[in-house]
Order: C-alpha cells, then sequence, then structure tokens
DNA sequence: TCTGGGGTCCTCGGGCAC
DNA sequence: TCTGGTGCCCGAGGACCC
C-alpha cells in the first residue's frame, strides 16, 4: 500500500507509447479506506484513520483526505489523531477486504490467466500473451482500471512497463487513480533520476547506508563500481541493485506462490511481566497457528518464537521438531520451551509463535467446506478475545474442540482444536 | 512520537561431515 | 592421527514489504 500523499503523481497521456511493455502492476488506491467508504458512503471526502483507536495499534491504511495532515499507514494511531483530530477512526475489518479483494482480483483473471498477486490490494498480471484479445498492454492497463472502479466501485493506480520493477514503480508514481506506462527504450531514462529510496526493496537503512556515500539516484548506482556497492550494502544486494539500475529484472509471474510460514503474535497494550499469563498467551497463539496449519493441511517442521521486551529489542529463538506436527499442544509445548530458555526477565511488549519449513501432511482436512464460514468463525472468536480476554476464549475452544470431539468423530472437531 | 501484524529474504556464525 | 578447507544445515537477527 502506498504510504504517499499523492504529491508528485505522473501520469500518462492517452494513446501514450508503450512499445516493448507487457507487465503490468496494479495497485488499489489507500485500499482499506476505499473499502469502508463503499459500505458507508457517507464516509466519502472526509480524512479516513483505518486502525484501532486505542491500545497501541498504528494505522493500517488512511484516505488521501487524512494523508494530507501528514497521516501515513504505519504511524501510530495516537499520532494519527494529534496531526488529524477530525479524521474519523475506523476499526479494520479484513473480511470485508478481502472479498473486495476476491471481486478485483477475479477481474484481473479475466483478463490474463497469468496473474500473480502480491498481497490483498495488488497483483502484478503478464499480458503479452492476451493483446490479441484485448490490446496493448496500455489499453489493458486503461481497461482494467475502468473495469475495477465500474463493476467494484473503487479505485486502483497502474503500471505497466516491461518488468516488475519499473512496473511497481510506475503504479506507485502514479498514484492516486493514475496510469503510468513506461516503454522499454525508456526504462533507463525512467530510472536515472529517480531516487534510490523508489526501488523496490529499499527501505530506509539501505537508503542511508547508499546515500551517506553520495548516492541518491539510480544513476549513481549505475555509475558506482562493484566493489563499492558491495561494501555498502553488501554482495547479494549490490548484485540486485545493480541489476535493476541498469533496467535487468528477468523475474517472471509466479501464479502459484505457496506460504512458506505461518504465525501470529500480538502486541499486549500494557507490558507483561508475569511469566504465566506469557506462557497462557505462547499457548493461544500455539493454538491459532496449528488451526490455520490443520485447515491447509500442512505441518510445521520448524516452530520459532518471537518476544519483543519493553525496550524494543526482540529476541527470537526456533526448533526444529523430530517431526512435522500440526497439533496445537506440541506446537505449543515447543514455544513454551523455547521462551523458557530465556534468560532476560524484562516486560515483555509482543510475543509470537510461527510455523516453519511447511511440508504437506496430505492435503487438507476439511474442517469447513466454506472459506468465510471458518472466517467468521476465526473473527468471532478474535471479537470474543477482544471482548472476554484470551483465558475465556481459549477455554472457549478447547470445550469447542472436546464437544466435538465427544459428539462424532469428525474432522470439523479439529478447527477448533 | 513511540513504534501492529503478517509475511519473505538475506547474512552471519556455529556445528558438523567429508 | 591431526589439521585445514569446504559445503551444508540450523538458528538468530535484521531489513524490507504491504
Amino acid at each position: 500500500m502506498g504510504r504517499g500523499d499523492g504529491s508528485g503523481r505522473i501520469v500518462s497521456a492517452p494513446g501514450a507509447d508503450d512499445s516493448g511493455t507487457g507487465i503490468l502492476h496494479v495497485d488499489m488506491d489507500a485500499f482499506y479506506a476505499a473499502v469502508e467508504v463503499l459500505h458507508d458512503p457517507s464516509l466519502r471526502g472526509l480524512p479516513l484513520i483505518i486502525g484501532a483507536p486505542d491500545g497501541r495499534s498504528v494505522v493500517s491504511s488512511a484516505s488521501y483526505e487524512a494523508r494530507r495532515y501528514g497521516v501515513r499507514s504505519a504511524m501510530p494511531v495516537a499520532q494519527a489523531i494529534r496531526l488529524c483530530p477530525t479524521a474519523r477512526i475506523v476499526p479494520p475489518d479484513f473480511t470485508k477486504y478481502r472479498d473486495v479483494s476476491q471481486k478485483v482480483m477475479s477481474i484481473f483473471e479475466q483478463v490474463t490467466p497469468l496473474v500473480e498477486p502480491l498481497s490483498i490490494d495488488e497483483a502484478f498480471l503478464d499480458v503479452r500473451g492476451v493483446r490479441r484479445l484485448w490490446g496493448s498492454p496500455g489499453r489493458i492497463g486503461a481497461m482494467i482500471r475502468e473495469r475495477v472502479q465500474d463493476e467494484v466501485g473503487i479505485s486502483c493506480s497502474v503500471g505497466v512497463a516491461a518488468t516488475k520493477h519499473v512496473a511497481k514503480m510506475a503504479s506507485t508514481m502514479s498514484k492516486p487513480d493514475g496510469l503510468l506506462i513506461v516503454a522499454a527504450a525508456d526504462t533507463l531514462d525512467f530510472l536515472a533520476t529517480k531516487p534510490v529510496r523508489a526501488m523496490w526493496g529499499v527501505g530506509p537503512k539501505t537508503a542511508e547506508a547508499l546515500e551517506s556515500r553520495g548516492i541518491r539516484l539510480i544513476r549513481d548506482i549505475r555509475a558506482t563500481p562493484a566493489s563499492a556497492l558491495e561494501r555498502a550494502v553488501g554482495p547479494a544486494l549490490a548484485q540486485r541493485l545493480g541489476d535493476l539500475a541498469e533496467g535487468r529484472d528477468p523475474r517472471g509471474i509466479e501464479t502459484n506462490r505457496v506460504e512458506k510460514s505461518v504465525g501470529h503474535e500480538e502486541t499486549f497494550d500494557i507490558d507483561v511481566s508475569d511469566r504465566e499469563a506469557l506462557r497462557s498467551e505462547l499457548l493461544r497463539l500455539a493454538d491459532r497457528v496449528a488451526a490455520r496449519l490443520r485447515r491447509a493441511g500442512w505441518e510445521a517442521g520448524t516452530v520459532a518464537i518471537k518476544i519483543r521486551f519493553s525496550d524494543f529489542t526482540t529476541l527470537s529463538r526456533s526448533q526444529t521438531l523430530p517431526e512435522p506436527t500440526s497439533v496445537g499442544q506440541r506446537i505449543g509445548e515447543v514455544a513454551r520451551t523455547l521462551f523458557e530458555a530465556i534468560d532476560r526477565r524484562d516486560p515483555v511488549r509482543l510475543v509470537g509463535v510461527r510455523a516453519e519449513r511447511l511440508t504437506d501432511a496430505g492435503g487438507a482436512l476439511g474442517l469447513w467446506d466454506d472459506d468465510a464460514e471458518w472466517r467468521r468463525v476465526e473473527d468471532a472468536l478474535d471479537s470474543a478475545q477482544a471482548k472476554f480476554g484470551s483465558g475465556m476464549v481459549t477455554r472457549a475452544r478447547h470445550l469447542g474442540a472436546r464437544a466435538g470431539r465427544g459428539a462424532a468423530p469428525h474432522p470439523r472437531a479439529h478447527g477448533l482444536d
């Protein structure tokens, strides 16, 4: 999701040269905020902040009206409210966002089978094989923007280029509600004057490492000897940045990406020192992770925990299992053992549990035939937890599981384990 | 000002086998 | 038998993405 406010927006004129292109990057504009407006049109035109109004939450998304006040995603909600006191604060509702996302993705799939969803609100499309059907890549980009607006009711921005990296940069620069085409022959000129920070994969740390050596623009990367670039950012990143700066990006569209890990983590409203409370929370998170593994038909080969202390230092510990598992109790046991081995007793701000090195357990268990039904159960449990506390909900999950097993040995019972 | 939650990828160091 | 080089796996941590 873009974090800009739309200033510096660049779009292509109708009929712009799109020769040599074929990769599209489509990105919804202020997606969560746009979906909220879709469901409640009275919010249109207002500064909107999507994020939990209390605790330590951060902004998940903000409407462009709010961004004009300096509100950005990942900013603490409390700080965002100070910047824009008149903003409406809306708690995120991922069920709604997933539903709208599916509608948008299905439009993409009607255009080309080569769709790579990157996140809930953006995707790469390879349209080189469907030009006879729909027209040139620039025309297809315009058509997708029209269809998403007409059929779903939200706006998106599209970058059209010869490579994923340039298409991604182009869509970001065209935001909001824009289309930017970079013909293959214009790629190097397009890149030359852009800041290194605009590159996909260059964050604050890498940008600082480059800028402190006078490497501020992408053309500076081209002019920097490989050895100097390696000293700045390490060999692997230096190679990648060097290639991207030259317009080389051979990555294709991956239509069947599979998850490599699943996890849950939770930041407490107030830092927790009580070891027993932390152990209980680890077990609860392990249960949630295990339930997701079983739903997907996976088993974890490694269990990892993450502990963040009040001073924000973060430790992780992991252990490879003798045998893969999707049993919540087993994952919880390992998580607790890893936790006990940490000597530090400072108050804890966050705990997390993650399952890694996933293997196929022989297909999903068919816990819930209807994915939406499963999500409703998960969402209801999360709401209940917010309302009644995790202890009550953990007991409810266990009771549900016991009841399921007692009534009938149906695999569904495992869903609440 | 005070930093979420869900992920991926990379680097580095230690242990181990050859 | 000992030692060093190399490659691999594992674990920890960090940067980055949305």
